[in-house]
DNA sequence: TTGATAACCGTAGGGATCCTACGTATATTA
DNA sequence: TAATATACGTAGGATCCCTACGGTTATCAA
């Protein structure tokens, strides 16, 4: 409720603060994708060289602690989004695109943890990457059902859930083929050339 | 090794065995029903009246407890795919199988730990369900592309961890609209009707 | 019925993790 | 260089996983 001479000016942030959130990042990637989103905390603290307080401090959850690791990725899926929408028909940018958002989980070894993060449902809405990433399918998806002819009665996020369902398996395990074909299977049960009977 | 005097008689398990045993998985049931299937052990041995020990001595691993408690619904699955082979067309059996599948999503609320034992891959062999709902489905696809016009390069599996992915949301949201909608989506997808291009 | 014994049970505890409180040390600014 | 906001680590309570150990009880044989 502090009304008073707006804003502080806001000093620096202090640079040992941000190396050391920078190693956290660094750390947690790489133990999560090495031994799962379920690592411990503390493990990470300790590979990171740094205390177990620190980084509560920089990273209050788990979740939050989640969201900077795959910040980047996330990023670069959203960019790819709006480039294969300027230069790939409707259809051909959605199947792209789903390849794309295949490969990610790929490099995650298909993480149900990070999934349930990511795309874990509406009231998943806290995490930012998860409403970039919703927005950005969703956009690709209506775009296809306007101008393509496809259906409109799916909620685009279940299709990136039914991909991490096909990813969530144990590791070191060739399921990628399964992801891709899913991604053809998905993409032609979608398209509306006859009336579905329910 | 032993090749002693053969099997022993084997003496009648006791009572209060099994009896704990029951309630043991009444707890666990309504346990990870409510609070998800990573509940704690010890919360589930102290609803059920019973000591840790007793719970670990029953049930070594978490997977095995999972397993116990879902394995009455899985054998009606099983049965299920059994009945729906007889009595009905390949495809029709397969879609309305699915359904059942999504029914019994419906009541675990989607529990991701779940369907990681229950269907979590090839590694998850180890679970006694696992192989027999992936022999079911197995069975049930199968049948449908050998007779019906299907194509055969998917995963039975697969169409199961979908259909969990979709699933995999948070709680009381009424997902299951999505889920049934993902069959039919999916059966629709695996319509031969043309061929693919890759 | 009664004793022997196999099977079962609970208490106790080490190790690990989550998360917070609190006092100290350091980088930035004046 | 002095002042202070900011970040840091140690310590510790609470919880959980899992195992060892000795007491207790239900079953079977005599």
């Amino acid at each position: 409720m502090q009304h008073g001479p707006a804003a502080k000016p806001a000093r620096r942030p202090r640079a040992d603060g941000e190396r050391n959130r920078a190693r956290l990042v660094t750390a947690a990637k790489r133990a999560m994708t090495e031994l799962g989103a379920t690592v411990s905390l503390e493990q990470v603290a300790r590979e990171a060289g740094v205390s177990i307080a620190t980084l509560y401090r920089h990273f209050p959850t788990r979740e939050t602690l989640i969201e900077a690791v795959y910040r980047q990725e996330t990023d670069s899926l959203v960019d790819a989004a709006a480039q294969l929408t300027e230069e790939r028909e409707p259809i051909a940018a959605l199947r792209e695109w789903l390849l794309l958002f295949v490969d990610f989980l790929d490099t995650k070894q298909g993480l149900s943890e990070v999934l349930g993060t990511l795309i874990g449902g509406p009231d998943g809405l806290y995490s930012d990457s998860s409403v970039r990433l919703a927005s950005a399918v969703d956009a690709l998806v209506s775009r296809a059902t306007e101008t393509g002819p496809l259906r409109a009665d799916i909620e685009p996020l279940d299709l990136l859930r039914a991909l991490g369902g096909v990813a969530n398996v144990s590791p070191d395990k060739n399921w990628k083929r399964s992801a891709i074909r899913m991604v053809d299977l998905l993409l032609k049960g979608l398209q509306d050339d006859a009336d579905i009977q329910t």
